[in-house]
DNA sequence: GCTCACATGTAATCCGTTACATGATTCT
DNA sequence: AGAATCATGTAACGGATTACATGTGAGC
């Protein structure tokens, strides 16, 4: 059976302790979303080929009336993990942006245009940067006290490297804004 | 009909000059592939679309034997796209990347892994941005000479920040290596 | 003569999202 | 009592990619 990345995802989120499919939804869409985002009806076929595959065990964990499955990693399923996070392998990075794509045509629009794009791509970087800051960082770096840092580490490179476009971007609003 | 930015994306090539549907997908892999990936199959029946919707006009323009079509916007084709160009809305960014979202789980992995990943995401970066650097940037910037400054203003930021990110995944790596 | 670039399209498939469908528990 | 959250799934749809299919022109 194929694995992609949305297995891994699945399986690493296990892994940190999400044990329902809607668990992992909810941790994935604070955390994981911004880098690789996964629909809720993507979770529950793939933990069921996950299971099939023999990578998770699934247990009966009804809370009250309300039906529930837990789902905990095989030691095949902990070597797969481990495997890909190992690899290298993997499609480069995509990366789909509708602003950037309005930028790169910009040349038809007239200056004063111009200049209110890349005023909003501009605000929406800072007000990526902001709320990773302010969100996504405590909550990672809470997690970090429990020996899992890495999170942490990613929230920070996507406040800091927003943070980094947003003053590129600024720049350039400077620079178009002078010379016009 | 409703247009995406794929059709945005033929409307704004053609516009720049690419008149077959070959050269509009020649255009977009050395330059907006990196910010809106299209396969050559989209560019066919899109253009189809976009001319049957009167926003492009097709003309027969065979060179020696070999068939050509050679499109052009009409008005409301420029008025489309200036009509997008101003707008706001859109998904928000969209960034799959399976590198990164291997580092949000590499916890799993001992130090020495963990410092191997976190390397070869930096010199994955370093690549892009040198690559960027050396052929993209020329090119924009040849184009910059007619006018047409945006391409190359997208190719330096996409160069500066892949060059950020090296340098704070460089960071990242040296404070582990102290720290284990 | 051969290979590579130019050129246009279609068909099958894969994959992901949106919407649908249902129901229990907890909090206000 | 009502709303929000927890919880599990399926079905239909849409969109993009891969592979298929074909043929000319230019350069070596």
């Amino acid at each position: 059976m194929k694995l992609r990345p949305a297995s891994y995802l699945i399986l690493g989120m296990v892994r940190l302790g999400a044990r329902s499919g809607y668990a992992i939804k909810a941790a994935a869409d604070q955390s994981t979303q911004f880098f690789w985002p996964m629909s809720l009806a993507q979770v529950y076929p793939e933990l069921a080929r996950l299971q099939s595959a023999g990578l998770l065990r699934r247990e009966e964990d009804p809370h009250g009336g309300r039906e529930r499955h837990s789902y905990v990693l095989t030691e095949a399923g902990e070597e797969a993990l481990g495997e890909w996070l190992r690899s290298s392998e993997g499609e480069p990075t995509q990366f789909r942006d509708e602003g950037v794509l309005r930028l790169f045509f910009a040349d038809a629009l007239m200056p004063a245009d111009q200049l209110a794009l890349l005023h909003r791509l501009r605000e929406r970087a800072a007000a990526v940067a902001s709320s990773t800051m302010e969100e996504i960082v405590p909550a990672a770096t809470a997690l970090a006290d429990t020996g899992i840092r890495c999170p942490a580490l990613v929230a920070r490179l996507r406040a800091d490297t927003n943070a980094f476009v947003e003053r590129w971007l600024e720049r350039a609003e400077a620079e178009l804004r002078e010379w016009s």
